[in-house]
DNA sequence: TGTACATCAGTGAACGCGCGTTCACTGATGTAC
DNA sequence: TGTACATCAGTGAACGCGCGTTCACTGATGTAC
């Protein structure tokens, strides 16, 4: 990561990395702006000394923490892709199971994702890093569902995956945002959404 | 509005609406970060003093300006929902008209509703504004489209209403926050997504 | 192996800055007679 | 109508606070001979 000096000795790669997992721990638990360099320190059982050799600034350690979790929820996203999983699969049988998972990623990494959704949507270094990682998710997927081209009879096959692909995961991040806000009459269950969004895709790419 | 102290002077009243037009166009331009008394108070041609007897607390003066922007959201939704505009209308014209008018809501109102959403997603108050006038707007359509209710094959009409306004405001959300990345690669053309998002529901509706 | 030295890692008091907010004050407007 | 007084509105210097960051320093680890 280029934004960190590097760590020389075991010592300094472990400090890092509590540093890392302590501002992680304070963003989910109570928001960016609880996450200053004293209290990550504090939390980290480190010193601002220690933090400002590893970091330039404080914006590289969000920058670091966030390309973390980018990159943690990839690497989940390519154990579920294994393209092995998928041998013979049926066009419905794909979108079954690639929305089950789009639902289950979305579900386990909620928290992480949504509170740099919420902490930094405005902020364009994140926002890009952010939509590159689920461009690369939706990519896999579209990839999948066109070795079925033939079972899909909308009129442009590439569209359609890609605004299937859209659809369900800005559904499932929509969810993700609503769930923070506590608000009881806009919560949906998740059986029911997958089962609706599988019918919606299924629908939308025979039509 | 209860958190502010009200004008007894139309002279103070114009302050009151310099200081609300300077935080909002100020939290547009430059984000929330930017939003601070002294740059608040500069942008209206006003003084701190001022701004001190109208708003209890710089808080306060942020519920304002987001009360006012979700009664201007609605106010426009209200507007384009007017039923006389709908009589004898097809459950497709319902649709099609239904998505156009999200596009442009959305599309005109993007900034603001970005900016509030970014700024302000974890907090209870802000939340249950925000919610209050999404799910009218909600509400107004689903009540519009269940008028058609036998046009609809889905064998639970209520749900598959639901799920459609969830998945149509959720695209456009998320394609609003796409629009911050600045990566050609994610954007998508409106008159695509107007296209693909009314097949996507007529197909759904009809499963 | 031991020793001397260089580099890496860690510490926390201190600093400057900009924020939200207060306050003593001046000027404008409304009201009673 | 004019005048005196109360209230409303507006001003901007000043204050306290917590932030991000710096820096002079101590201790730990690696290396050369």
């Amino acid at each position: 990561m280029p934004w960190v000096n590097a760590p020389r000795q075991a010592r300094s790669q472990r400090t890092l990395e509590k540093l890392l997992d302590a501002a992680e721990r304070i963003l989910l638990a109570r928001g960016l702006e609880a996450v200053t360099v004293p209290e990550v320190v504090r939390e980290a059982g480190s010193s601002v000394g220690s933090f400002y050799a590893r970091f330039p600034d404080k914006r590289a350690l969000l920058e670091t923490v966030h390309e973390r979790a980018c990159t943690r929820t990839l690497e989940q996203a390519e154990l579920l892709l294994d393209p092995a999983r998928w041998r013979d699969a049926s066009l419905d049988r794909i979108i079954d199971t690639g929305v089950r998972m789009a639902v289950q990623i979305y579900g386990s990494r909620r928290n992480i994702m949504n509170a740099f959704a919420v902490a930094f949507a405005g902020d364009p270094g994140f926002a890009a890093r952010r939509a590159r990682s689920a461009k690369d998710i939706r990519d896999r997927l579209a990839r999948l569902a066109l070795t079925k081209r033939d079972e899909i009879t909308h009129p442009d096959p590439e569209r359609a995956i890609d605004m299937s692909l859209r659809a369900v995961t800005a559904t499932l991040e929509q969810r993700n945002a609503f769930s923070v806000s506590g608000l009881p009459e806009v919560e949906v269950e998740e059986s029911i959404l997958v089962e609706e969004l599988t019918r919606m895709v299924r629908s939308y790419l025979r039509a």
